[in-house]
DNA sequence: CATATTTTGTTGCAATCGCAACGAAGTCAA
DNA sequence: TTGACTTCGTTGCGATTGCAACAAAATATG
């Protein structure tokens, strides 16, 4: 049966491989601060993004990070709930909403970065001169679908 | 407020940057065989593992694949409801299941790897010489978190 | 042998998802 | 200005998700 089936190698099929190991480092990352707080992966995000970026909009958020808008308006939501951002009108554009840290998201912050550098650091030391490579071919991606 | 937090850089974040590639190929490539046919991704995984493995059980795929066992299963059973596969009990170890393609499974593997070639090969295009780099650093990727 | 433990696949369930629809606000053109 | 169109964030909804609980079967332990 095999025989009749076009070649094809799953095994080097990039969809499939890619996919894969972004679930697990993924996975395997968010157990380490999901322990610690109890925060999603797109909730991480969001923080990172407005962390780095100053006040930002849902729509800065979702272009940046590839999360549906609606996934950010809903983690935007809890993160606010539960203290860590506030949200406000844009009074120059009243359809924007300026998303910010609070002291208690700064705090937060803080404790998870070191996390997320550590398990860079580990990826790197593992993946050791191939780093680069690796890098310099997700931006080769990152550029062509998009 | 930005300058008071440690130093990262998200641009070169890995479990970031590969869920944002990997999750953006999947979807591009999943929009050309659903229109064709109805298929959704964990469908199309486990066709092409009974493609090339020949008969496997549920488990079989759950390792090979990274696929929760609950989603190997409901997607088996859509596939049998379809008329794609079959499944059979194990007589030498009951608690197996036997998945295997039909006819039909067989056809629509033969419609769908053609579209996975094509776009594997535009991929590589894309990525031209940086591709074998890129194979190198998933292979330490997936033995190093594994 | 009996009976605990492990393995396999299914299912119940609450949480999450992406998409589409929507109201509010802004922009454009006549 | 008015009215059509676009943009932004939220929400409703059905589908999907992962996890845990479960029954059936196999295996290990006594």
């Amino acid at each position: 049966m095999t025989e009749t089936l076009p070649e094809f190698d799953l095994d080097r099929y990039l969809p499939y491989r890619l996919t894969v190991i972004a679930a697990r480092l993924s996975a395997d990352l968010a157990k380490q601060y999901k322990a610690k707080h109890g925060i999603s992966i797109a909730e991480w995000r969001v923080l990172l993004n407005l962390g780095y970026s100053g006040e930002v909009s849902v729509r800065d958020i979702e272009r940046r990070v590839s999360l549906d808008k609606s996934k950010v308006s809903r983690a935007a939501t809890r993160l606010e709930a539960e203290g860590y951002i506030t949200k406000a009108v844009d009074e120059g554009d009243r359809r924007l909403l300026k998303l910010a840290l609070t002291e208690k998201g700064i705090e937060v912050l803080h404790e998870l970065i070191p996390i997320a550098v550590a398990y860079q650091r580990e990826l790197e030391r593992t993946l050791g001169p191939q780093t680069e490579a690796l890098q310099a071919a997700l931006d080769i991606l990152m550029d062509g679908s998009g």
